[in-house]
RNA sequence: CGGGGCGUAGCGCAGCCUGGUUAGCGCGCCUGCCUUGGGAGCAGGAGGUCGGAGGUUCGAAUCCUCUCGCCCCGACCA
């Protein structure tokens, strides 16, 4: 390709609009736009690199058996109403009439339409296991879409589907997926971790996310640090548990509630200061809606809850902290004050409260707090479980190793489904003794666009992308930094066409711009070796190749350019695929 | 939806508080000269419903009301 003749609007300086760095780098670069909010045209460099990366996961996906297939974008309200998430999927679901005033949405997602296919389609456990998959636009009516590709609202998504007999077949099935996700990432040449996670709108029963590391991640990360990574222990923060919480040996004894007076002292540093106690030592009651319904949740004093674990436990599509006023219409108390003993609305705790004795908590009446409390004898609660978000310093509940944290971008999730969706929507077929069986499936979700960007997220400089690789749009730039001299653009065209006539993705940079435009622009353009073609080779007859992603510089005669690349390239690209 | 901020040329911004003739600056773009190994220089030029509607006023980018859009923090998620 010739840099004249490409759409490559580059940006000299960063848009006002773009936070991050992928989506400013990918907007300087010229490889997206911005049609509306969330929602990107990919100008050809942007389209090139998704490419790469849709071509990686098509062969791994391929080579772990499954089929490619393409479902339709427009989806009718009867099938979304059959499965029960017409109602569920809540406002991110785009919907709308057609003509005909039939109800229709855009797909977000299609465990509907896949399992709708099979059930019409396969009868027999001959026919299984059966895994699809398409790659494919994607629209979710995101309630705040952000950072460009990282969150859009209309985005690239490779979903597959499962469809086995049994459980046993189904956890082949995944392991099949985990093991190709492990190479699809690899070979995109990203640093990743694959973490256990909760499983969201999609539902099912269990599910790991691909979180490539970076920074600027939306999800925290918690991954036990016991030596040499033997444990292995790593989760999403919405799903970590720490190690189950042991009860003080001898058992202390319980001490009688007693009442004290707190006045004005609302928050917890400030009833532990007051008192003179840890956080530790006292129970916070928080207040939530659970689908509307008020629920005090139980934590100690030096812990926060988990919204994602309420919810899971309680069975709830929606938990949202009350504000003061909720509070106080709910319980008669003011917040600050609110305490398990004596109050009219449900209480869940969590697991921790278990094992606490003699502990702090609101008096149930403003500027009261009672010292003492203990569950079991001053109150009961309905539930019991891990409600907390673990902090540093927790245990690895599998090992004795510590916890800590980093941030992640969830480019891939794998879940296990069960047969959730095959039993709403009745889709089975016969097994081996003639009876009749749900599917039991597993759904698989690649972040195409999104893993575009968690690789720039992952590899950038301040001039600039640096591009894997294996996911670069060009491997090679050419630059001609003499377009008037007939020598050295002879020569320019010489390098690009060996290069091209060797099967290697080339720009020509042929642009009428002075040298420093053209070293400004294939830097932050980020392909990983430029050939320079100029006053050296003039001189000697010599060109320069420079590495991106070191700097590193050599000389060498015009000739001996292509093989030296060619080199490089393979030994680099054997290396991811490895 | 709650909280914060922003809409003035393709991009980045000033002007607005304190209303006043042809609305500015830098970059980019076009023409010419010149220059050619890290975003040069000179000269000339094109490009604007000041997000939109309504209002106040002799007069509105500027003041008021409404509205639309965008960005950031939270709930959502590939």
């Amino acid at each position: 390709m010739r840099y004249s003749q490409l759409l490559l609007p580059t940006l000299k300086e960063n848009p006002a609009e773009a936070e991050v760095v992928s989506h400013r780098l990918l907007l300087r670069a010229g490889f997206i736009r911005k049609l509306t909010s969330g929602v990107y045209s990919y100008l050809p460099l942007g389209l090139a690199a998704i490419r790469k990366v849709e071509q990686i996961v098509r062969e791994e996906m391929n080579r772990a058996g499954a089929q490619e297939l393409l479902l339709p974008v427009v989806q009718p309200a009867d099938l979304w109403k059959e499965s029960g998430r017409w109602e569920k999927y809540g406002p991110e679901l785009l919907r709308f009439k057609d003509r005909h005033n039939r109800e229709s949405c855009l797909g977000p997602t299609h465990e509907e339409v896949i399992t709708d296919l099979v059930r019409m389609n396969v009868h027999s456990y001959r026919s299984l296991p059966l895994n699809l998959y398409q790659i494919q636009t994607k629209f979710r009516d995101e309630i705040r879409p952000r950072f460009g590709l990282m969150r859009g609202r209309e985005f690239i998504m490779k979903d597959g589907y499962s469809f086995d007999i049994d459980e046993d077949g189904a956890n082949v099935t995944y392991r099949k997926m985990y093991d190709a996700y492990h190479r699809i990432f690899s070979r995109c040449g990203l640093s990743f971790r694959a973490v256990e996670a909760d499983t969201g709108t999609i539902g099912g029963s269990f599910s790991h996310e691909f979180m490539v590391l970076a920074e600027t991640g939306e999800d925290t990360l918690a991954i036990c640090k016991s030596d040499d990574d033997k444990c292995g222990y790593a989760a999403n923060l919405e799903k970590a548990a720490g190690a189950a919480p042991q009860p003080a040996e001898p058992e202390v004894e319980m001490l009688p509630l007693e009442k004290v007076e707190t006045p004005g002292k609302r928050k917890v540093v400030a009833v532990t200061a007051f008192l003179d106690i840890s956080p530790k030592q006292l129970v916070k009651t928080m207040v939530y809606l659970a689908d509307g319904k008020p629920l005090a949740v139980l934590v100690r004093g030096d812990h926060e809850v988990q919204e994602v674990k309420l919810k899971n436990m309680l069975g709830a599509v929606d938990v949202e902290l009350a504000d003061d006023k909720q509070i106080f219409d709910a319980t008669g108390v003011p917040s600050g004050y609110l305490g398990p003993v004596g109050i009219r609305i449900p209480v869940v705790a969590d697991r921790e409260i278990a094992v606490m004795r003699n502990f702090v908590v609101g008096g149930g009446e403003k500027n009261y707090h009672l010292l003492n409390a203990n569950l079991g004898r001053d109150f009961e609660v309905e539930q019991i479980g891990d409600l907390r978000e673990v902090t540093a310093g927790d245990h690895c509940p599998r090992c004795s190793g510590e916890l800590e944290f980093t941030k992640g971008i969830e480019v891939g999730h794998i879940f296990k489904l069960g047969t959730a969706y095959s039993e709403a929507l009745n889709a089975t077929c016969l097994d081996g003794k003639g009876r009749e069986k749900h599917f039991v499936m597993g759904c698989y979700g690649i972040g195409v666009s999104r893993t575009v960007a968690a690789a720039i997220e992952q590899n950038h400089d301040k001039d600039g992308i640096i591009f894997p690789m294996p996911i670069t749009p060009f491997k090679v730039v050419v630059l001609n930094l003499s377009p008037d001299d007939k020598e050295i653009t002879s020569a320019a065209e010489q390098v690009y066409n060996g290069l091209r006539e060797q099967g290697i993705e080339v720009l020509l940079d042929d642009r009428d711009e002075r040298p420093g435009i053209k070293f400004k622009d294939v830097d932050l353009i980020g392909i990983p070796y430029r050939v320079t073609v100029g006053k050296g080779f003039a001189k000697d007859g010599t060109v320069e190749v420079r590495e991106r992603r070191h700097g590193r510089t050599e000389t060498m005669p015009l000739a001996e350019a292509a093989a030296f690349l060619l080199e490089r390239i393979d030994r680099e690209m054997a290396t991811l695929n490895g």
